[in-house]
DNA sequence: TTAACATTTGAAAGCGCTTTCAAAATTTAA
DNA sequence: TTAAATTTTGAAAGCGCTTTCAAATGTTAA
């Protein structure tokens, strides 16, 4: 009997460990070690014992590549956001990639910094990279995205917002009922004049939303919103401070302000602390998101609590349950809540 | 002469287009076709011109995990953060995956919630989907994550903080000499006892270098940091207002305190403004991140600009460079910034 | 004990690409 | 004009899995 340290057969702990390799240790055909991986109770409890041990003493690791190629299925899902640098995505985020990952799905995210077009760049790569669903925020995109997506039949969803006919699946909530509720809870402290500090709405139908929310309560009043009361920048502290400065430098400013998102709103916050105005004293100060801030900011933020975790926890589950194959019903709108705080008064006598 | 129009060939316009529908449009083989999609100058100009016809019309989209298989690249790279629903990670999160994006990558992001088994988990998953590359936050892991990466013989980096012995490439800053110049600047201004508001020290090293640094500031006054003034919490506003109660509730309180992230400077603020305690006044308030509101509440925060957008950015390219063969020279540290604002002063009188 | 049925298993054929290798086409040198 | 060197091309063999299909095994009923 001569030595024979070598097995016969492959060279073994050169490269990748696959799963023929663990077929071998275990003594099984590796179509049972894939059942093993994908349908264990489809095998017999001895031999999946042997695959367990094999695949825990070579450490092996599935290859995802070849497993999306065979199966049809990456276990990767896309979320593209708007931006991902700030709290209110970022905790959607959160909530969703947590969801995902809990049903063993990994996610790949992009931001496209609210361009349409770069939207559609990440729409594209990530399909590419095998999506098995998607996640996008808002509806306001051209046809030939959402055609990119049929044709690749995955599921997706939409969020933030509703839609409006039911063409595209979305979980969100009613920006513009919203909008309309914080401005009539507005007009009903007794203002008249009430000005917009908006995020930029091209291409934002949220914002676009909300401002339809506001001119709906200006309706209700009668009134209508005068264009020196709307102005609209981009996202961030500063600009709410550069739209507070101009809103408030007419000859007769408004009473109160509905801004768009909550850093516009300590914008406007910090610049009338600066500029001697009263808040709400002089001037009202309301907004959307209810972010961490706006209850420790002083004055205490009055803002719409938006659903902004159950929004990507939703939305996940959503498309989980429809990858499993069930059918889940369309999501149900999400609920908002206005939170009256310190930032919002009567207007000043006269 | 009879009618035909469907090809006698492959059925058309069934299932998913393939690179080879494009090389039986183009007249070419699949191979050139493949040669076209990575690397167009080894193929004619007239063939070339053909194939990106055909994947014109045929509106082709490449098949990424046939790919992946083939060519043992998946163009995709993981991101895992301990939080990615607040700005500091959101930023750097933001800049690593545009970076990522201009090199045509995808990126795959987790949370770890600061718990390295989570942060394991998310590894794994990550490394079965195929990454090409990996980032993580910080060094403090167990060995076994180090050796799972190093067994798919991946490039990786580790930022937000400098590898001591350059074990593992890092992109980043010295948070303990930052901490230390901060707490020698406090000390500088005459106060005696600064306090430390930090975030929970296990599992985190960037917090447990700054404390280090703080340490070693009171080290060079022949002083040393008593067991009361050191307060740990999770990040976050209230956590900052309790432990700012807490640590006033000493008979003689300190004259200043170091917070370890920016959140909890602001819990700070807020609470000592509550209890009417000036800030700088009474109190001197200093920490980390400078984040968009650091210059805007008021008083402005006193804080260590530390560069987290630059952080995903380098640490991007650092990775990518990898993967195109250059051997990158390994990342120089970041700087950091001291701003000196307004919630910093002399200690009170007395 | 045997027939009929249900369960568990393995062989083999792909999934849609990339890449090697050798043949064909083209260019350059002689 | 022909030989040699160079460039461009296609055939075919995988990459590491899943999945179908039929064979093997185990179970139940008669």
């Amino acid at each position: 009997m001569g030595i024979e340290l070598e097995s016969a057969s492959k060279s073994p702990s050169l490269g990748r460990v696959t799963l023929e390799d663990v077929a071998h240790l275990a003594k099984v055909s590796p179509a049972t070690v894939s059942r093993c991986l994908n349908r264990p109770e489809s095998v017999n409890l001895d031999k999946r014992a042997r695959v367990n041990q094999a695949i825990q003493t070579l450490g092996y690791v599935p290859h995802g590549a070849a497993r999306a190629l065979a199966s049809k299925q990456s276990r990767m899902v896309g979320a593209v956001f708007p931006a991902i640098d700030n709290t209110l995505f970022g905790t959607s985020l959160d909530a969703f990639q947590r969801t995902m990952a809990d049903a063993d799905y990994t996610v790949i995210v992009a931001s496209s910094d609210y361009d349409p077009v770069r939207e559609k760049q990440h729409v594209r790569r990530m399909l590419q990279s095998g999506i098995d669903a998607l996640m996008l925020v808002g509806l306001a995109r051209d046809e030939e995205t959402y055609e990119l997506i049929s044709a690749h039949a995955i599921p997706y969803v939409t969020v933030w917002r509703l839609s409006g006919e039911q063409l595209h699946p979305a979980v969100g909530f009613d920006n513009r009922a919203a909008a309309e509720h914080l401005t009539g809870y507005l007009f009903s402290l007794g203002h008249e004049r009430i000005g917009v500090l908006s995020g930029i709405l091209e291409h934002n139908d949220r914002a676009q939303d909300r401002l339809a929310g506001v001119r709906d309560a200006y309706a209700k009043q009668g009134r209508t919103l005068a264009d020196n009361d709307l102005i609209e920048r981009p996202f961030g502290v500063e600009q709410g401070r550069e739209m507070l400065r101009l809103i408030m430098s007419q000859e007769t400013p408004p009473t109160a302000v509905v801004c768009g998102a909550e850093p516009l709103a300590y914008g406007a916050i910090f610049e009338a602390a600066a500029q001697n105005i009263d808040v709400p004293g002089d001037l009202s100060v309301a907004a959307f998101d209810d972010t961490w801030l706006a209850g420790q900011i002083s004055p205490k933020l009055t803002t719409v609590r938006t659903p902004n975790m159950e929004i990507g926890e939703e939305a996940a589950k959503y498309l989980i349950a429809t990858l499993s194959g069930v059918q889940p019903p369309l999501p149900r709108p999400l609920e908002t809540d206005l939170i009256i705080r310190e930032s919002t008064g009567r207007p000043p006598a006269g």
